[in-house]
RNA sequence: UGCCCGAUAGUAUAAUGGUAGUACGACAGAUUUUGGUUCUGUUUGUCUAGGUUCGAAUCCUGGUCGGGCAACCA
């Protein structure tokens, strides 16, 4: 098995045999293109692990470029969350590079194309362009500016970028065929008018060129040998190349594959911003969100999302992965990593009757039982009077219930095997207390009783108990794919945040760092939340735990 | 009904004309001072109809189904 190669996905074939036939060199250099114009989300991650890794795969690069054409929707605070997260995901990009620092390129590749009469300047309005487009199954029809001379479209053009026109009065195309199957291929528009602030250029442009006359071309001043971007952009490709031919510019190929989709989950920047404009989540770093912030702010670590980027592999055809498959990925990290340390969230109080009023010890409680070495211990006070969770009690357990009950036995974690003599209950019915005896010679690590049991339980002593917050999250939305829906709002899941206001927590749960993940025993995963204080210390439940009780109990 | 892309277990993804495999899930069992972890086993698949071939998931043709394309968005 460990001669077993893992197999290539498409992109990678395409690279080994253009690597073979040494094309560029061997060269390799990607890139990844996000426009400012939001936040990155787990779907942007595919993109970033496959374009970083095939760099690093093929000894190449991977520039950052922000595609920067749109000035009105693009901002600075999304340059540098962008920036932010591609780092922290643990990527490092060769340059940073800005669609915008080729405008005057850009600008002269109009001009070349122009000159040889492959664009025009066109003042039809953006209707009556559309209207004269066609449909997919009838021709366009010019415009009557589509044969204007050479002469006339660079004055034009030099008058737009001049300032002589307002927003939309003019338009720059490509003078391709109206004929096209293609539609991208009719006449596409190259340039517009906005009078529009640009977060790097200020007031220095008016007009701003369209993607299809930005990206590939961006691409091919980079020298970019792959670029990579998903399915929605196959149609552009005849045009992406066509650009570059007529420019007679560096050779840039695009490749497509299929997004990433998650279910329970929207993924498109437009929704995920109504979701934070419309304050149904805290902002885009809420842990519900699929963001990279979200995420990160959630528990999830850089190493899960990598690998979960790359167990979903590469290809073609629509997805929709289980989010299922994110969850054992930050499983499978944390269970390596994580402290562990009990917390009880739910609590009932626990009563040693047989154990001296006053008395206390302190036992050790090993940090990660995954690890060799365990990574050292904590010391955890024990005492007469416990919390425990309130479902690791019934009054009348079923046969498979291995917790407490009346008459049934149980190891306390790190502690004594406990048996339950009589519980107390409120008028309303509630139970208030459990009554146990303990088993001294069953001390953890020194036990001599001879006692098996099949259930352990966490627990923390009262008196040196810590009270935090802790909040659980649940998917965010009721239904798999809530972007099929007329309104996908409406599928919100409103029990997605509970929050517990006091939870009690073992003493050096205090001492917990922030972006470190901790397991709460028997409850799941929790980290500290960024707006966490010391004061008021803050827990987010990044996943819980595999619970094949829970599961057993549904099927009930 | 113009053009383009795609179709392999529940979900993803391999097999590149020669044994349909892997992961996650599900199910069963073992281990366990976390009903966690780990380990073992089981289950489920080539959209369809033809054709080429000794042999087809793979190549060809027709069909079906899904997705995309007619923003002064990217």
């Amino acid at each position: 098995m460990a001669n077993e190669e893992k197999s290539l996905n498409f992109i990678e074939e395409i690279i080994e045999e253009d690597i073979r036939t040494g094309k560029h060199g061997g060269r390799v250099l990607t890139r990844f293109p996000p426009e400012p114009n939001g936040y990155l989300h787990i779907g942007h991650a595919k993109s970033i692990v496959l374009n970083f890794g095939l760099a690093q795969r093929y000894n190449g690069k991977t520039n950052l470029r922000f595609d920067d054409t749109n000035p009105v929707t693009e901002e600075t605070e999304y340059v540098e969350s962008i920036k932010r997260d591609i780092q922290w995901l643990g990527y490092q990009w060769a340059e940073e590079l800005y669609t915008s620092d080729y405008f005057e390129t850009l600008y002269e590749y109009a001009i070349k194309l122009i000159k040889k009469g492959l664009a025009y300047v066109d003042d039809s309005s953006s209707e009556e362009i559309a209207a004269s487009k066609g449909t997919p199954t009838e021709p366009g029809t010019p415009t009557p500016y589509r044969n204007r001379s050479a002469e006339e479209n660079l004055r034009l053009f030099e008058e737009m970028r001049a300032g002589k026109y307002p927003d939309g009065a003019k338009v720059l195309r490509a003078k391709i065929d109206l004929a096209s199957p293609n539609m991208h291929l009719r006449d596409p528009l190259l340039y517009r008018i906005k009078h529009a602030h640009h977060h790097r250029t200020g007031n220095n442009w008016c007009i701003y060129p369209m993607y299809d006359f930005a990206h590939g071309q961006s691409d091919s001043i980079e020298k970019i040998t792959h670029s990579i971007c998903t399915l929605e952009f196959v149609p552009h490709r005849p045009l992406y190349d066509w650009l570059i031919e007529q420019l007679e510019i560096f050779p840039s190929k695009q490749y497509e594959f299929a997004r990433l989709n998650l279910n329970y989950t929207v993924m498109s920047k437009r929704k995920l911003l109504q979701l934070v404009n419309e304050k149904h989540v805290e902002g885009w770093d809420d842990p519900r969100m699929p963001t990279i912030s979200g995420l990160r702010r959630r528990g999830y670590t850089p190493t899960s999302i990598r690998n979960f980027c790359e167990r979903i592999g590469v290809a073609k055809r629509e997805n929709i992965i289980d989010v299922g498959l994110l969850e054992f990925c930050i499983r499978e990290d944390l269970n390596k990593t994580a402290w562990r340390r009990m917390a009880v969230l739910d609590p009932v109080k626990l009563i040693i009757t047989n154990y001296p009023e006053g008395r206390e010890e302190t036992l050790p409680g090993e940090n990660n039982p995954e690890a060799a070495d365990g990574e050292g211990s904590r010391d955890i006070p024990f005492s007469r009077e416990l919390w425990i969770e309130r479902e690791d009690f019934m009054e009348n357990p079923p046969k498979k219930f291995f917790r407490l009950g009346p008459g049934l036995m149980v190891r306390l974690k790190h502690a004594y095997i406990v048996t339950c003599e009589d519980f107390v209950k409120d008028e309303a019915g509630n139970v208030t207390e459990i009554h146990c005896s303990y088993i001294p010679e069953s001390k953890s690590g020194a036990d001599t009783s001879g006692l098996k049991v099949k259930g352990t339980i966490h627990w923390v002593s009262i008196p040196h108990a810590r009270t935090v917050e802790v909040r659980l999250y649940d998917r965010l939305f009721n239904v798999e794919n809530p972007a099929a829906e007329e309104d996908f709002k409406k599928t919100l899941n409103p029990d997605s945040l509970h929050i517990i206001e006091r939870a009690y927590v073992e003493p050096d749960l205090l001492n917990a760092v922030p972006g470190k993940g901790y397991q709460f025993i028997r409850k799941g995963y929790f980290t500290l939340d960024t707006r966490s204080t010391p004061d008021a210390p803050v827990f987010n439940r990044t996943v819980t735990l595999r619970d094949t009780w829970a599961k057993e109990m549904q099927k009930e």
